[in-house]
DNA sequence: CGGGATCCAAGTGTGGATCCAC
DNA sequence: GTGGATCCACACTTGGATCCCG
């Protein structure tokens, strides 16, 4: 096993998409190797691997919070499995959901949109019949929501903040927004953290966090490809 | 190495003063040992261990936050090194203290209070030329505060919250206090808490803690073993 | 099919305290 | 001697996502 080679943070867009560029076609099991990373028995064992793999090779600065992936360029970095169609095979999961009312009350200045607003997509084989390690690296794509991607994103965040401030979580359903939904994000069903509650006192309740939708990052992936 | 022992919570605390008791005169050594845990090779590496050591052996419910060690008997745990006088050799930590202003007003409500409200001391050998595992363990002393005392430590606890819940925390020294006193509490000088500026806002500070000072613990232990 | 449940790694916070230069 | 700095273990949280049964 060669060292783990560190990759410096990217200085610009140009930068990024050429690194990018150069890890097409090439399988994760390539590239986690060159970068010292061990491959997981399966799948199981395993979901967010690819999404660390990527990011080393990439030069993420991985691990800090509410900050971007590549924050000297403010970019955001999503792995994305994709079948022979190249449509998502799941939802992307976006940030958690401020659930104890300490929220930003307004779209603009919501986790949701600055995760959001500029995006490099890597797709990748999701096939569940290729092993982790064969699966193979699609071609980049960096996006930014057009004016009615976010009109889209907009509406639905503002519905489902609605009903979470107000203490209705609990009531929320993943069948609920256009492209933007809530669902459990959490170790089990028995996490809790603190939440607004019905009567307005903190109570505890499941952790959760926002997805996109696959059919909306679908169309994103549409979009480029078309 | 012997598989680690689980030892169940006291019910009473006679039934904890039973155990300690029987603890009295054996080393830290054999006491791992008997329940699996490995010795550190010095001080310096493994400040805690003489802590986990005892609560392993009595019982203790480790690892719960605002909660005593002994919950259903409402008793704290502190272990505490003596010198050939008997002593104590350091100060002891009793809990953080509260900086985002989220704190009790009042000494009644305060952690310091509640931390210390009931008390099993054990005191241990704390010579430093005595290698961890050989050090011996003294006789237990289940303590409350004398009326005396709880006023001091009232006194001492109303005057430093005061400074930190107006923003003041930067200035207090480990020199102020009669019994209590507010010291460093991090991983390193780096650490930084979320605390009352000195404008209102909050802006992050060292992270820091309550200790009693050696004096007033050799009080205590004194006035028992007079 | 997809909504609700779950899995891993790494970073952070907390509880247990003692170290050590001045 | 002691005020300010530090050390370890382990639970918890967060960021990375995919699993899988009805």
């Amino acid at each position: 096993m060669p060292e783990p080679r560190r990759v410096l943070p990217p200085r610009s867009e140009a930068e990024l998409l050429a690194r990018a560029d150069a890890l097409a076609g090439r399988t994760l099991g390539d590239v986690a190797v060159e970068h010292g990373l061990a491959v997981p028995a399966n799948t199981r064992r395993g979901k967010g691997w690819t999404g660390t793999v990527i990011e080393h090779a990439l030069g993420a600065n991985a691990g800090s919070r509410p900050e971007p992936d590549f924050r000297l360029i403010s970019v955001e970095l999503k792995t994305i499995p994709v079948g022979p169609d190249r449509r998502p095979l799941e939802s992307t999961y976006v940030c958690t959901v401020p659930l104890a009312g300490d929220a930003a009350p307004d779209w603009r200045d919501s986790n949701v949109r600055r995760k959001l607003a500029r995006v490099l997509w890597m797709p990748f084989e999701g096939d569940r019949a290729i092993t982790l390690p064969e699966r193979r690296i699609g071609a980049p794509l960096l996006w930014s929501p057009s004016p009615g991607e976010e009109l889209a994103l907009a509406s639905d965040w503002e519905t489902l903040m609605d009903r979470v401030m107000l203490g209705r979580v609990e009531e929320i359903s993943a069948r609920e927004g256009e492209c933007l939904q809530i669902r459990p994000k959490a170790a089990n069903a028995a996490s809790r953290r603190l939440a607004v509650g019905a009567s307005g006192a903190r109570e505890p309740t499941l952790p959760r966090g926002f997805y996109l939708r696959a059919s909306f990052t679908a169309a994103i992936l549409e979009r480029y490809y078309a």
